[in-house]
DNA sequence: TAAATGTTAATGGTAAGACCACTGATCTTT
DNA sequence: AAAGATCAGTGGTCTTACCATTAACATTTA
């Protein structure tokens, strides 16, 4: 007897599916008021709690936003919001830690190359001015505003790069990393020494992009992050697997 | 007077947000049964209905498996899954065509680059024997096999930076690409002159990486994407923004 | 005894109805 | 015309109920 198994898709799926297809193919545009979860559900022929467990999870994801006693509306898609779940994730997993890294990695460095290319004069002066915030953090002891900088300047070479996707991407990954080894981070900023090896290896990063020299910018750049890694893997005890793009 | 609005968070999100504690604080491991929803929802002090719905939002993230009539269990978060809202924003946004490339771009030139570095005899096999499949397709002209041959080809470099994240990201991106743009791909195909073309890039490409010369390696890689891109960009009748990485 | 079979309690899936708080537009009053 | 009151509609939540599936247990059978 050759049966095939009866497919029990959940209800709550095909209802995703289904506004899903109308935002691919147009129908649903972006600001659009989606029909009241008692039209959807009297339409569909589905309960109410269906139809509301398929819009949790396109606001999950990011795709609609609902606003009690106003309605469901389809969200402008920043993409912000996809990397959510991603965020979540690195709170939770900490086995990958050197693969993420080296996701970072690869996007900093492309970050650094791109921003030497494209960077307009608006981008470098924020560059610069993150930088020179470090160094005042630097002298005035202040490990908590040097951290703050060294972020922001991180993120303005990232926005130099003119590539939003590249921007959002870098940044959820960067964010959640900082707050999940937020004690090793701190530890590189109060070990003697490092704070003035930090500026040096941003200032030369900061310099490449400048003077428009991709090459250089990403070598500065590769330079700086295996440098922070190698400090941060020593305060995590534990050892680097791979050496990146060397 | 200085009030602080009085904040409504939804009860759903507060569920959520327990059990993901859980989840960090490795009260919960992966396999865990979680309680039921009928005891969740008597110790929360919540309705059922409230506890679907984080169940839903967490199964949407891949943190949970729901099973009908078994129950819910703590995920082995592959990470595959997170990565679903990602897929299906590319699914729906058309616009960040060049942006999105450029991160493909990224990711399959430093996929090119580390693969140099560590692929295994077996990871070489495989892109090899990818590659010969690409040449047999192209004599049998048989455009399909070739296009599944290509995909196969990128993707066992992937898989021999032994970077799980890595490869998953990157098939993920590469794979909503081909199907949101499978006719300028198709074309790419059907071009004459333009197999053979393909065929040597590709042969360039793994040639580097079996060599162990990972900036070859990511310098054709990359010759090969820009001018896919080129092509793709000609059907479609649109101009790139930036040349990346050149 | 051990395997196959039947039973049953618990679980998730779905539906229906009800009430609340909030929103936004309309209507009323000033 | 502006301010306030009204009200229908919406999402948020809870309750109850029943179904289908699962898995453990009890029973039967070879």
């Amino acid at each position: 007897m050759d049966f095939r198994p009866i497919q029990a898709k959940k209800i709550y799926e095909e209802v995703v599916e289904q506004i899903r297809q109308l935002m691919e193919n147009g129908s649903l545009k972006p600001g659009d008021k989606l029909l009241s979860e008692r039209e959807l559900a009297e339409k569909l022929q589905v309960s109410r709690a269906s139809v509301r467990e398929a819009l949790r999870a396109l606001e999950m994801m990011g795709f609609v936003e609902i606003k009690a006693g106003g309605g469901t509306f389809i969200k402008e898609t920043s993409g912000d919001d996809i990397i959510q779940p991603l965020a979540m994730f690195l709170s939770i997993e900490k086995g990958s830690f050197f693969e993420i890294y080296e996701i970072r990695k690869i996007f900093e460095i492309a970050a650094a190359h791109l921003a030497a290319q494209r960077a307009t004069p608006g981008d470098l002066a924020r560059i610069e001015e993150n930088l020179e915030r470090m160094k005042a953090a630097m002298t005035e002891d202040d490990s908590e505003k040097g951290e703050g900088s060294d972020a922001a300047f991180h993120f303005s070479i990232a926005e130099a790069t003119q590539n939003g996707w590249l921007l959002r991407l870098l940044n959820t990954i960067a964010d959640s990393f900082n707050k999940s080894i937020s004690v090793a981070r701190r530890q590189l900023y109060l070990t003697p020494g490092h704070p003035q090896l930090l500026i040096e290896q941003h200032t030369k990063i900061y310099e490449a992009i400048r003077d428009k020299n991709p090459i250089l910018a990403q070598k500065t750049m590769l330079e700086h992050l295996s440098f922070a890694e190698g400090a941060m893997a020593k305060t995590l005890k534990i050892e680097p697997e791979f050496q990146l793009l060397t």
